[in-house]
DNA sequence: CTTGGCACTCGGGAACACCGAGTGCCAGAC
DNA sequence: GTCTGGCACTCGGTGTTCCCGAGTGCCAAG
């Protein structure tokens, strides 16, 4: 029933309309890709996909426009993601080489990413479940305070304040600090607490308080994080593009990083592209909306993930290109680190 | 020539514009003030303000629109800045209560004054320069790579992996780490270059190589955080109102750190409110807008600046009551921890 | 100096006609 | 059976015209 030249007149369709965001019609579409048939038979098939619901005519006497379903059918079959320029490679090569630290990392790749595609990128800082801690360290502040810092092997440095009962001295401070890493030096995240379940019993009576202290601090920053940081940049590429839906309701929830978290996180492929197209999302607000996201990761092991927002009226092949080329990139970059 | 009913004319003027978004005319103007005089009389002290530039008509045969000037005479003049009700003041204090760390409470911040002013805010971390180094700590990574940690009076951590040219042990580090606090403990970020010129001079010829990486790297995260960090929050908000100029400009210097610092930090008064007006503002871009901006602070001395920004027809006696309690609030949350 | 009256101006909205791109369908050609 | 050219039809968008009413400026009188 969609046989091969149907399929091509979707293709031209979808790819039309993306270049000239206006509906398209069979005599365009006969004149611009020499698909060697006449307009009327164009005609023809554009109903059968119209009856399948792969396009839709916003009027009567209009052209098509593809539906949600019809980009999904374009990108899963029709299209192929487009490897990036060798400029651009380049480009974002030096452009992520300059990074100084976890921080400055992630925020040149948001940019990057926005820059590139001219949409909003939105980055997932790496998830600390997966990573290891490379070093724990007690700083005291003052008689009864101590600043407790983490720092895990993907570069990220969590820090809390802990305000203790008693007064301690730097001595007993060393210690619990020599204790602390013994006990937690190169232990995964998630295994943290297993670990330190019985390590006030190890230590002398007098300094069980603060110890339990120190640790449910650490436990606390542990399980507060778990939802994650998520950056974004470009909001102003949505200046151009029309929505169908008010664009309020996009910016609206780019600052809800929950939902961010759950439109970059709810997929669960580890390194495959993924895209969601229009209505395949679940938040309405973001109904008229596309996200393009990928994994990515030091070594073998995806940390977190990073991908575009843009109007489900966009080239998918380009975006997907860049999205894919950017993941790999911090990848290499963090690997090194 | 501008007695105080003309001044009360321009007020009336400026309060029926902000809270209509219409054109105001003198029938409208005398219905709802009671101004005392008919529509006529209006009429020419209108006439008077526009002849001075306080007011403007759209077309012939409209009503009458502040200007740029006329909004500055009225927040310079003819308002008051409005406090905010007990419960804005409880629900600000509660919400910033709960912050963990300095993070947190930028985040926590910037969400808040989106919120309370419904338009952007944007927020800039305490600046450095005016804080005190509180606690250096180098930690060994591997054989040739310290994470270095940088820890102020104000909460902030600064980090950077440093890589060395030799194999160091921990017991090195530890004597460098004493020496690297024994030196800078308690001393501002400002006199950091002075206290360390001459601090390979006064260590074993062996550890000098290694001392002078770690302050290479030391006195470029001082100096590269110079251009300090600043978020912004409630983008969402520009999506209703209407600018003369296109948002994208204005989206695009959001993202723009410098603009915004610029635009915060410029003003140099310290604890005063600050306004700047639609074309009083240095961008192009941002003619349309206007920023109310305040210094905020622990202790006596100002840190940073926070602010909003918004359409010039805003209401500017409620956002300066916004901005001023929320300045003041951070304020003592910082001072508190 | 203030006020009521009055003629004048224009922007914005409603009504309307027109155009043209695009469609669906059908009969004929390959 | 599939493709093609022809043809009548639809309807959104644009341009035109017209009208209304809010608002103004000016003037003469209080």
């Amino acid at each position: 029933m969609v046989d091969d030249r149907k399929l091509a007149v979707l293709r031209a369709i979808v790819e039309d309309y993306v270049s000239t965001n206006e509906p398209v019609g069979s005599k365009a579409l006969a004149d611009r890709h020499n698909l060697g048939v006449s307009p009327a038979t164009i005609r023809n098939d554009m109903a059968v996909l119209e009856e399948q619901g792969y396009i839709a005519q916003p009027h009567t006497s209009a052209g098509r426009v593809p539906t949600d379903k019809g980009y999904r059918l374009f990108v899963d079959r029709l299209s192929q993601v487009k490897p990036l320029s060798g400029a651009e490679r380049r480009a974002i090569e030096s452009f992520l080489a300059g990074a100084v630290d976890l921080d400055d990392v992630v925020m040149r790749t948001v940019r990057l990413l926005a820059q590139l595609t001219r949409q909003v990128a939105v980055v997932q800082y790496p998830t600390m479940s997966n990573s290891k801690i490379r070093h724990v360290e007690l700083v005291p502040l003052n008689e009864r305070r101590l600043m407790f810092v983490l720092i895990t092997n993907t570069g990220r440095v969590e820090q809390r304040v802990v305000e203790l009962q008693e007064v301690i001295d730097d001595n007993r401070v060393a210690h619990l600090r020599a204790v602390l890493n013994a006990c937690l030096d190169g232990c995964g995240l998630a295994s943290v607490p297993d670990m330190v379940a019985d390590l006030p019993e190890r230590l002398p009576a007098e300094d069980r308080p603060v110890a339990a202290t120190i640790l449910s601090v650490l436990l606390e920053s542990l399980v507060d994080r778990h939802d994650e940081k998520i950056v974004f940049a470009g909001t102003a590429n949505l200046a151009g593009a029309d929505f169908t839906v008010g664009l309020r309701d996009v910016l609206e929830a780019l600052e809800e990083q929950v939902v961010l978290m759950r439109l970059l996180g709810e997929t669960s492929d580890l390194s495959a592209l993924t895209v969601r197209i229009g209505s395949e999302n679940p938040y309405t607000g973001l109904q008229g909306t596309s996200i393009v996201a990928a994994g990515y990761g030091s070594g073998g092991k995806q940390l977190a993930r990073l991908g575009v927002l843009g109007p489900t009226r966009m080239d998918y092949p380009v975006t997907m290109g860049a999205v894919r080329a950017v993941a790999r990139y911090v990848s290499q970059i963090l690997a090194a680190s």
